[in-house]
DNA sequence: GTAGGGTTAG
């Protein structure tokens, strides 16, 4: 059973594990309290017991009933050792999976290629592709089976690396293996910019070839395929040859709308949905959540708000998060903190989303205040969320005001991190715009994720605001350090910006007028009545600039100006 | 035993 398929609000579930977990516990006390203990129970019923837990994460509950089960003296088996590896999957828990991996390897079921293919998929999801290879690699050729290379494919997918993913798919192809509905929509979901099309459209070709096309789960994935390509047209050719639509194939075609702003066409889709008789279930309404902060509509987000609300959605962590990023994205910073304050269960993602929020709201001493609480947490901050405080930091003029970015350590285990923003006092050094730098670059080299073109970026505008550095473009920053032969990272840009196919697409903004979405671009001349309009807006941009200029002189500490 | 629609940035 996955866990979206649980009913919310049902009690069962905890209720049932509490008294599995007792239960285990009291033969456990029997036995330490000098009883001979028999288990009650076989091998089977421990498992049935600790899978349970597993899918619903219930991680703890899961150790503790694995411990009992030894100390009772129940051999633990293949099963056992699946469920131990969901635990560690559904907590992201490398070292735990590392243990179980272990585990497993000493009691010989590591024998079983199916128990491999679970440990590389799971070693793919906790982001660890290095040890998914080497399983994939342990394990004899003759044999692999289709699951295995499935599970190495769908793992590339997961790490972003769609080119080793096709890799994978030649090697399977070349040694034999015909590839089956999983290979085609593992490989599908990793397209997903608009480069990728042409990959997209071959791969869906092949799928045409081995007649997979008819399958309803290959449709899906690619309706969401074409549509985060940027041809939501083929995607939409393919949604109304459905025959049978499901719940899925109705929210891929929403969410393509949805994310690329058509809200008024997601949202005829929505209640279209409902008249054909399926129901909108969790992701619909994420998807539609999201897609309102997308295009600012404030008035529908709240909608969906009380739709959630009435769903019973409003305990899903995820829905929440995706409020809180609506909410923010339509300026109403209000609504969003009151949603994340009575959030019970923060996750990073509830973390990031309200530090963005804030620098997006002009919040930005809040938005550092968030991140240093984040740090004294267990959570383990991601890419996203350090761009999200670069962000705030490139607003805050937090160099002036004494603040500066500083020092990440990780434990031994690098599982946790600990960095922070800790006051430093200012210099009058001609060196001090160097050091500042050298200290913001350490700072993005030494971060535990993987530094990113946007995350370069963000430091690299925020050196030109508070350095005052000459205004220089990314590329020519990179050539000027590789020159100098230091900071390699910088001088990796450029490469970095080709591979990642780095394009900058022209910033949109919107608004709502009569329930209909106006767009418009910088320079944007299409609309009737430009000619009106940019006398105006030339008035005021004057008026504004002298404003701003004002205030940048402000930015610039006294022994730094002129 | 693998996979499909979804939340965080730009």
């Amino acid at each position: 059973m996955k866990q979206n398929d649980i009913e919310p609000n049902n009690l069962t579930f905890p209720f049932i594990a509490k008294a599995c977990a007792k239960l285990s516990d009291l033969i456990y006390s029997q036995m330490i309290h000098g009883h001979v203990v028999k288990s009650p129970f076989d091998v089977a019923s421990w498992n049935a017991m600790l899978v349970g837990f597993a899918q619903m994460g219930f991680l703890e509950k899961v150790l503790r009933l694995f411990y009992n089960m030894r100390l009772v003296g129940i051999q633990a088996d293949f099963v056992t050792v699946m469920g131990l590896t969901q635990a560690a999957i559904h907590a992201k828990h490398l070292s735990l999976l590392k243990s179980v991996h272990s585990f497993g390897i000493h009691i010989g079921v590591d024998a079983d290629v199916s128990v491999c293919n679970t440990w590389i998929s799971s070693y793919a999801k906790c982001d660890d592709l290095k040890m998914a290879e080497l399983v994939f690699c342990g394990i004899e050729e003759g044999l692999r089976t289709v699951v295995s290379w499935n599970s190495m494919v769908a793992g590339c997918t997961y790490g972003d690396k769609f080119d080793d993913s096709l890799n994978f798919y030649r090697h399977m192809m070349y040694d034999g293996f015909r590839l089956d509905v999983t290979t085609v929509v593992s490989l599908l979901s990793s397209f997903v910019c608009p480069e990728a099309l042409v990959q997209g459209r071959l791969v869906h070709s092949h799928g045409i070839h081995y007649g997979f096309d008819l399958d309803v789960s290959v449709i899906n994935t690619l309706i969401s395929m074409y549509s985060k390509c940027g041809d939501i047209d083929s995607a939409r050719v393919l949604f109304d040859g459905i025959c049978d639509r499901t719940r899925v194939s109705w929210t891929a075609m929403i969410s393509g709308y949805a994310q690329k702003g058509d809200l008024d066409e997601a949202l005829r889709l929505f209640f279209a949905m409902e008249a054909a008789g399926e129901l909108p279930d969790l992701v619909t309404v994420l998807s539609m959540i999201s897609g309102c902060g997308q295009s600012g509509a404030l008035e529908l987000g709240k909608w969906f708000d009380n739709y959630a609300c009435s769903g019973g959605l409003k305990d899903n962590v995820m829905v929440c998060n995706a409020l809180i990023d609506m909410y923010s994205k339509c300026g109403s910073i209000g609504d969003a903190r009151e949603l994340f304050y009575a959030l019970p269960e923060k996750i990073v993602v509830s973390w990031t989303t309200m530090i963005a929020g804030c620098a997006l709201n002009g919040e930005f001493v809040e938005a550092l205040d968030l991140f240093h609480q984040l740090m004294e947490l267990d959570l383990r901050p991601n890419r996203v969320t350090f761009l999200a405080v670069l962000q705030a930091c490139t607003h805050t003029g937090f160099l002036e005001k004494g603040w500066a970015i500083s020092i990440i350590q990780y434990d031994d285990k690098g599982i946790s991190c600990k960095s922070g923003i800790r006051p430093l006092l200012l210099h009058g050094r001609p060196s001090w715009k160097k050091r500042k730098l050298k200290e913001a670059l350490d700072f993005v080299q030494s971060m535990p994720i993987k530094s990113d073109a946007g995350i370069w970026g963000a430091l690299l505008c925020a050196c030109k605001i508070h350095l005052n550095i000459e205004i220089a473009p990314y590329v020519e920053m990179a050539n000027k350090y590789a020159l100098g032969g230091r900071w390699d990272g910088v001088a990796n840009i450029r490469t970095m910006m080709k591979r990642n196919q780095v394009k900058k697409f022209p910033g949109q903004s919107l608004f709502h007028i009569n329930g209909k979405t106006c767009t418009f671009t910088a320079e944007d001349r299409y609309h009737a009545e430009s000619e009106l309009t940019y006398p105006v807006l030339d008035c005021l941009a004057l008026h504004s600039r002298e404003e701003a200029y004002s205030s940048h002189l402000k930015w610039i500490p006294e022994h730094e100006a002129g």
